[in-house]
DNA sequence: CTGTGTGACGTTTTT
DNA sequence: CGTCACACAG
């Protein structure tokens, strides 16, 4: 028992056996982080602490899983049980379910899922009667969002717009929170400010801190007003909360995350006491001293530098490329020529960007070479569309109110119920502000309603209400299998996709999500529809790849999508003003974040480390000459020559040339050169 | 209902 | 230049 602490260093040490009072742990990136905090947990439960008594929050399904996983191997199975690890999210929906009443919510609500709230705010932008290109529902999505992000209200909201545009927004939020309610439907962001709700109120909160005791929360540098809220109100008392995160890597600003909050935490807890984990195990001190020259240009953070455990290793290397097509041919050939001489292995390799829009060359090119290789990130499983109809289906059973997944399948497979009599039914229903579903119920009432739709809904309406009165529980799988009988899926899949193997691939997509809810009725304490459902819409991206088998792949993917993971050699790509950081970033102020992202891919590598940029690139069809990002100077401690120009200047530098829409890329070239004269450094 | 054409858009996306 | 969402014709 002992023996898990003596392994560790001083730093892991402290933060591991201070477990009364509040505590901020910095940890560096490859510190040892979870490690720290499995055995931390173990150790207080060592110390006699009871598991119920402790409460772990994380921010993905990953994490708490991990985090759990590892307790258990070091405390035993059934204690690591009585613990809560979860999401903010996951612990949220517990405590409304358990708290409905005091709320005033449904106790079977529903969650709203990101795609749900993008139809929702069409309905409601068409309710409005404003066009789709005025406001677009995921720009609206995102004001709201982050509002809500800020503890706003769309009253508070409305009254502080300050042009007609945000009145917009105001409105459309009011009417969006309507639309949630009637549903009997809880977004994300709601989840969380239900909880704020809930520690609002004394009884309550004196009950959720005599529960949870001890309060640790992961990646705390992403933590946003509202869940910085839960937990200050939690720990407000006993103080025992356990902060564990990295200010250098906060990545996540744009989405509400609040740096402030671990910037700022000895204002809150002036009593903490701050452990800074700097010992690094993952890469080797040349990277580690280029991730550091990096991070100490940003001048808000906690101040901390990354000692290598490792030692020495192979220089970091940073290369020019003509442009991206260049990039990813040198990238390739490279990774291509270390296969077959090296050791190398496919899977030891990272390519990592900023957009999404940058790995179409590198997939071309390793395809080109037969090179193989995984895009992380993308669509996820549960975006498929044929997941997404049985889904809807599912959801449909359980929540009969809900709108969004009944327009989805209505159709699917044909019933008759084509655009015109939703239509008819849609301004039915906006007329008379009912639901589209009352609409149908009084199809007699609606002019011009194809009676034949009309009863065939009804049908439909009917079986699904005839399966929406069994519980399944344990037979899950078997009520999936009756539903997607009952509906005709199957013969949709096979009337949609004539073609043999398409066909297979797309049922086959269909039997995978059976396997998904058998896995949630091994796993779940108490399986069952809507338990399933609740699941998946907050797993959403988790089982997506069903990576047991990662292979031997070169991984693509974003800067974001990397936190967290680590390879032993690193390709970071596109690093030119203008894309890291990316332009609208600099527009905005939030080079500072940007400085972060690149902190978190040179960080990413474990010996291997080669940076590169392009001179030239596509950009929106035509081409555009960029700078090395001034992170390339930043990281070998340089300073750039005099005819390097930031972003910054860059539209000043275009603007200042007068507009030749023809002679631009020759105008540029010229001026390149005589750039390039004055300079010579 | 499905395919094709048109136009707008162009950073990141844990739950 | 590509992509995606939507409108319209088959």
């Amino acid at each position: 028992m002992r023996d898990w602490i003596r392994r560790l260093n001083l730093e892991q040490r402290l933060a591991v056996t201070t477990t009364e009072g509040p505590v901020l742990v910095l940890a560096g990136a490859g510190t040892g982080k979870t490690r720290v905090i499995t055995v931390r947990i173990a150790h207080m439960l060592a110390q006699g602490v009871d598991p119920a008594n402790v409460l772990a929050v994380t921010f993905t399904n990953k994490a708490a899983g991990e985090m759990r996983e590892r307790v258990a191997e070091l405390v035993g199975a059934k204690r690591a049980k009585a613990l809560t690890v979860g999401t903010f999210h996951a612990f949220c929906v517990r405590l409304l379910r358990a708290n409905a009443k005091a709320l005033g919510l449904p106790r079977d609500f529903a969650i709203c899922d990101a795609s749900d709230q993008l139809s929702a705010l069409k309905g409601v932008l068409r309710e409005l009667h404003v066009a789709e290109t005025r406001i677009q529902p995921g720009v609206l999505q995102s004001r709201i969002s982050l509002a809500k992000n800020r503890l706003q209200t769309p009253e508070q909201y409305l009254e502080a717009a300050s042009d007609d545009w945000e009145e917009l927004i105001g409105r459309a939020w009011i009417r969006y929170a309507e639309h949630l309610a009637r549903q009997r439907q809880v977004d994300f962001d709601d989840l969380l400010l239900q909880a704020v709700r809930l520690v609002g109120m004394p009884a309550i909160l004196r009950r959720l801190r005599e529960r949870f005791r001890h309060v640790l929360v992961d990646e705390f540098q992403d933590t946003n007003a509202p869940q910085y809220e839960i937990v200050h109100a939690l720990a407000g008392e006993h103080r025992n909360l356990c902060a564990v995160g990295d200010d250098d890597q906060s990545i996540y600003g744009w989405r509400g995350a609040d740096v402030q909050k671990i910037l700022g935490f000895e204002r809150d807890f002036p009593e903490a006491v701050v452990v800074r984990l700097e010992t690094n195990y993952r890469s080797t001190a040349p990277i580690l001293e280029a991730a550091n020259r990096v991070i100490r240009n940003n001048p808000a953070r906690h101040e901390k530098a990354l000692r290598s455990a490792l030692g020495d290793g192979p220089p970091i290397r940073v290369g020019r490329c003509e442009d991206e097509l260049n990039e990813a041919g040198f990238v390739v050939r490279e990774i291509g020529a270390a296969v077959r001489t090296d050791k190398a292995k496919h899977g030891d390799f990272a390519i990592l960007f900023r957009t999404s829009s940058q790995p179409r060359v590198f997939e071309q090119e390793l395809r080109a070479r037969g090179v193989p290789y995984r895009l992380v990130g993308g669509p996820s499983f549960f975006d498929r569309k044929e997941i997404r109809d049985v889904l809807a289906y599912l959801r449909l059973i359980a929540n009969p109110l809900d709108e969004a997944s009944f327009l989805r399948v209505v159709n699917r497979p044909p019933r008759g119920v084509g655009k015109t009599s939703l239509d008819r039914a849609l301004a039915f229903a906006t007329e008379r502000g009912v639901s589209i579903l009352e609409a149908f119920d009084r199809a007699g009432e609606i002019e011009g309603m194809n009676e034949a739709a009309a009863r065939s809904v009804e049908g439909l309406r009917k079986s699904l209400a005839t399966l929406g009165k069994e519980e399944p529980g344990r037979q899950l799988v078997p009520f999936l299998r009756r539903v997607l009988e009952t509906v005709g899926y199957r013969t949709e899949v096979e009337r949609t996709y004539p073609e043999p193997r398409t066909r297979d691939e797309r049922w086959q997509t269909v039997m995978e999500l059976c396997d998904a809810a058998e896995n949630h009725v091994r796993r779940a304490k108490e399986p069952g529809l809507r338990s399933f459902l609740e699941e998946v819409a907050l797993a959403a991206a988790e089982d997506r790849s069903e990576d047991g088998e990662r292979r031997d792949q070169v991984s693509l993917m974003t800067l974001h999508a990397a936190k967290g993971l680590e390879f032993p050699r690193v390709y970071l790509v596109g690093l030119e003003e203008g894309l890291l950081p990316h332009a609208r970033a600099v527009a905005e102020d939030s080079v500072e974040e940007e400085r972060r992202l690149a902190y978190v891919g040179v960080t990413r590598a474990q010996e291997h480390l080669t940076v590169t940029w392009a001179a030239e690139r596509s950009k929106f069809g035509t081409r555009v000459e960029s700078q090395p990002s001034r992170f390339v100077f930043e990281l070998r401690d340089e300073i750039p020559p005099k005819d390097w120009i930031p972003v910054e200047r860059m539209a000043e530098e275009r603007a200042r040339r007068p507009a030749k829409a023809k002679g631009k890329r020759k105008a540029s070239g010229r001026k390149a050169g005589a750039r390039k004269r004055t300079a010579r450094r």
